[in-house]
DNA sequence: AAGAAAACTGGACCGCGGTCCGTTTGGGGT
DNA sequence: ACCCCAAACGGACCGCGGTCCAGTTTTCTT
């Protein structure tokens, strides 16, 4: 039930598997996208799975990442890989998911400045930094689970992080299109963008946290367009 | 249409194919990367192969457009394909190739407000709002053309407009780090945002426009930040 | 004009993502 | 305890992108 609610996208319990969750309305993706009741032997080989999957990260890099592998190391079938997370960007996905929630967990309850509590370009700042490091961190594994471009924005996790934007951008520039900005100001701490700046131009991490914050300022001033 | 057909992004006869073209350092790609010399068949073959591309693309669509397909439609081996166009984006790529240089040609040396002769703000407005109906026009083979995310931006076509952008911003907001903003600011006409705002969420190019011409705006407005 | 080096060609081959479908299994109902 | 079927499984299978290399064609040299 937890997902029953949220999901538009009506999929009955059907072969096919992974539910996207269009949801772009929701803000929280929680608990809730998780399979309610997972039989016995699925949700054991789930975590099979992510285990493989997170050790062959570990030995060989995302690259060495090949379902057929995942499998292999779980003593599992590819059939049960793909059923589980759909295709391989739902299983890097998967991976990423804790880490996910917990950022999520961070600017919707945390303690400020990025939690409620500061004002809201405080948090607006605050979010921007706070995506920027974890991408950092994460760098491979966030670029490699970028779907393909057509489904890139559909993307729940993305989508939540558009609707916090927006609603901290609504309280600091009403007049503005929050909808519209908030992909704008997402956009520039896009994983492959903050991979090209940062490996392959080789800007230091406080340039671009200096160019969100630059950014936020300038987007943000508040007197008349002219 | 005879799509551009002779033209461009080829490679010096090297073993390996591609040269992704580091150069984000020249300003122009235009016919200065051409293929030196290509010998007789290779020109005729590369021709056939380009116009075979563009008839599997309007029978079928961009998912039609499959490497043995679009050997096969111009009576070419497989392997010609590659070792011409590299891989699936380079091919895609150079079925873009004349529009990417004509819009290039505009803000190099076209008439105002997209060329020089208009003051740096107006162009820069003009240029945002030429890129976004550009995209939209090709909306498909813009996304199909896309590379993995690793090699998004060294794309050198992306290249050109980032530098074009870096110069003009230069002249409007000198103090800023506009190299960075260059980035944000292209990120936001990303083919693959705009799909996202138009076909996924129904948004009409209008809005996009409007949306770039306050970003802009707000973007360079010169006062001191707070 | 001839011969040799360079460039090009084509298709067999490979690995991976993804699908399909016949088989097995878990667990709720009786 | 048993039955039953939705759910889960697994691996054969497919298509496509990409590589390789033995053989062919063009162009350069003398």
């Amino acid at each position: 039930m937890l997902y029953a609610v949220v999901m538009s996208s009506a999929l009955p319990p059907l072969p096919k598997p992974q539910e996207p969750l269009e949801s772009s309305h929701l803000l929280e993706i929680g608990p809730a996208s998780d399979e309610p009741c997972l039989r016995a032997d699925a949700a054991r080989n789930r975590a099979r799975l992510l285990e493989a999957a997170a050790r062959l990260i570990a030995e060989h890099g995302v690259a060495g990442v090949t379902m057929e592998a995942v499998a292999a190391a779980a003593n599992v079938g590819k059939g049960t890989v793909f059923r589980r997370f759909g295709d391989r960007t739902g299983l890097l996905t998967a991976l990423l998911d804790h880490s996910a929630k917990q950022l999520q967990a961070d600017f919707l309850s945390g303690p400020p400045p990025l939690g409620p509590g500061s004002p809201p370009l405080e948090r607006l700042r605050a979010f921007g930094v706070a995506v920027l490091y974890r991408t950092a961190e994460q760098l491979d594994l966030q670029l490699a689970a970028q779907p393909e471009p057509t489904r890139r924005f559909a993307h729940p996790a993305a989508g939540s992080l558009r609707m916090h934007l927006t609603v901290l951008l609504r309280q600091i520039v009403p007049g503005a299109d929050c909808d519209l900005l908030a992909h704008t100001l997402l956009a520039s701490l896009d994983p492959a963008l903050i991979h090209h700046l940062t490996r392959q131009r080789g800007m230091p991490m406080e340039r671009l946290e200096a160019g969100w914050l630059d950014l936020v300022a300038r987007v943000t001033r508040t007197d008349p367009p002219r």
